[in-house]
DNA sequence: ATACGCCATGAAAACGTTTACGTTGCCGCG
DNA sequence: CGCGGCAACGTAAACGTTTTCATGGCGTAT
């Protein structure tokens, strides 16, 4: 009543196990009338190889492995989806680990995932160096996604957050906005510091003379409401606020809005990243899109080249996805 | 260079492979001194098991697989973090795999997880009866998330669709309101025409003599707007909208915004899903939540229970996630 | 016509683990 | 003192597949 095993289809097919193997993948050195023969008893068994004796044998699993800090929200949602579309195009099975929120459990997540996986696509804050060291196979290619991690150990991908902020900022100045305030992310976030130094860059270049004003910020939708009540403050008033993400930046029009200031009139607000809810807040946001499952996907290809020829990828090669500019009201552009 | 194997820690250890296996696992029939000594070889050598050859021979994998129609959006986001932590809980990996658009394409999904899980979790558009029957392994542990599937084969878990209607209905009847108009899903799902259904019961039961007024929808933001516009041409005008998921109810207030009908004032508006955005849209949208990631955490309950002990659950078992009222601004109910 | 080589096929080893079974030594009891 | 039983440990089979090597048959070239 058990699944048929290989050694069935020969009975069935009368021939020996060996024919069967070289019948039902490559089919050399097997004639094609035996092969016909042989998939049919295979058919008819309902004959599906056992994964895990060929892993045995093949030392290969035809997995790679995703460990992610965390699955909340669309990021990683899309994140998923970008390695699932490119890990099927190459054959692969993903298998998911998240929501280990020490490095400890980060480790056991990364032990348990030893020999059942081909290649690893790693997205971690306790993603360290040393980390690394103690709890990878040195053997078992890997590729980093938006760590801050600056070794050439690994292969790394991460989103242009840099090029991005100076796409904003460029937008903002071609706008005629001058003083311009730029609402911080997480203190120790990479993303939220590449944005933030974009911004400078961008500022110095184009527009010198002009500082940047930083105002504290987590991220969070609060936080950024919170800083919407610092900038009623300020004088002379801001032209136009650039927060580290979209949720601070909605945040921040509600503080706007309670305040009676009118957005992009007297204040422009623009965010970070494009979520969905940007398009669908009033004014609509005007923001940087992130590819993140393009992302996923170019991480994914990556891994899929070290894991078909080993070697063939330098150790350190870094890679970036790009970010693109979307205007909408919010920024007082004329919109169409 | 390879990995070590559980034959070199033996031999570090000085003990034979089988008293290796034993200290490791259950730890019963080795003295307590034998098993510290194999530890620290096995600890000294960095030995992992290996998976594939463990599979083998137990004929257990440990792991779960998760067939999904998509992974695009939040729905599936919070289905698979639930899934992951309950997975997680119970030492289980997980498997994913999705974006196979045609019953084929899930059929060789379907086929290449087997004899790599223990237990599937199944959420597919193509999944009838014959399919699973067809493609299924009749002895692999299944849960169904969300099938419109009425056979008693499998375990199902399903979204208190028709409760949370009522619910909605209840809530929309409280506040006066009488002509109520339902916009659809598309024909076929299974979560809209249960909506419906519960929102004819609701108001049949409640209300009788009050027809349910339908509008056709495909659950797109745009569907909403064109019957945003149908709406407006009704005499009398209706008093509220009940939509099959919030993106129609955000395109419907859009409809109605720009013909310059006051939401609430004039037309109710209500959703279901409770996305994200519902808070964000103005006014705020009044929905029915539905807890998405405890959709998944339970199916991956039922099927651990089925894993664990085969039998033990009733093979036709069904479950329901409840699904709670959310009042916002959107139905004119007095918020705080 | 003989030899050579190629091609289809079969036999068997190997992958790394668990586990049923056998063996040894020790202790307690008759 | 002998015998049975038990606990610790070793030996070897088994899981299902791929792959190397051996074997035989047949066609072709000399």
């Amino acid at each position: 009543m058990s699944a048929a095993t290989i050694k069935d289809v020969a009975r069935e097919a009368k021939v020996s196990v060996a024919s069967v193997s070289r019948a039902l993948n490559g089919g050399r050195g097997v004639t094609a009338e035996t092969s016909q023969r042989i998939r049919e008893a295979a058919l008819r068994l309902r004959y599906v190889p056992h994964a895990a004796a060929r892993m045995l044998i093949t030392r290969r699993t035809n997995t790679v492995g995703a460990l992610l800090p965390d699955l909340y929200g669309e990021f990683f949602s899309e994140l998923i989806r970008g390695i699932d579309l490119a890990a099927r195009a190459r054959g692969l099975h993903l298998l998911v680990s998240s929501s280990h929120d020490d490095a400890a459990a980060a480790a056991v997540a990364l032990r348990a995932m030893q020999g059942r996986v081909d290649g690893l696509l790693l997205m971690s804050p306790h993603a360290d160096a040393d980390f690394l060291r103690q709890n990878l196979p040195q053997d078992l290619p890997t590729v980093l996604m938006n760590t801050r991690l600056a070794g050439a150990d690994y292969c790394a991908l991460s989103v242009d957050n840099d090029g991005g902020a100076r796409l904003m900022v460029e937008h903002l100045l071609s706008l005629g906005h001058r003083r311009i305030v730029f609402i911080q992310g997480p203190s120790g976030n990479r993303d939220a510091s590449e944005r933030e130094l974009g911004c400078r860059e961008a500022l110095a270049s184009h527009a010198p003379g002009n500082p940047v004003i930083t105002l504290g910020g987590d991220f969070s939708e609060a936080s950024g409401y919170r800083a919407g009540q610092q900038l009623l403050a300020m004088r002379p008033r801001p032209d136009a606020v650039f927060a580290a993400n979209d949720m601070m930046a909605i945040g921040c029009m509600a503080a706007l809005r309670e305040a009676g200031i009118g957005v992009p009139e007297e204040i422009a607000i623009c965010g970070f990243d494009d979520v969905p809810m940007a398009r669908y807040v009033t004014p609509p946001l005007t923001t940087i899109q992130v590819h993140i499952a393009e992302l996923g996907g170019q991480a994914m290809e990556l891994l899929g080249e070290q894991i078909d020829n080993p070697g063939s990828v330098a150790a350190g090669t870094r890679r970036r996805v790009r970010a693109e500019l979307v205007v909408r009201a919010s920024s007082g552009a004329p919109v169409a």
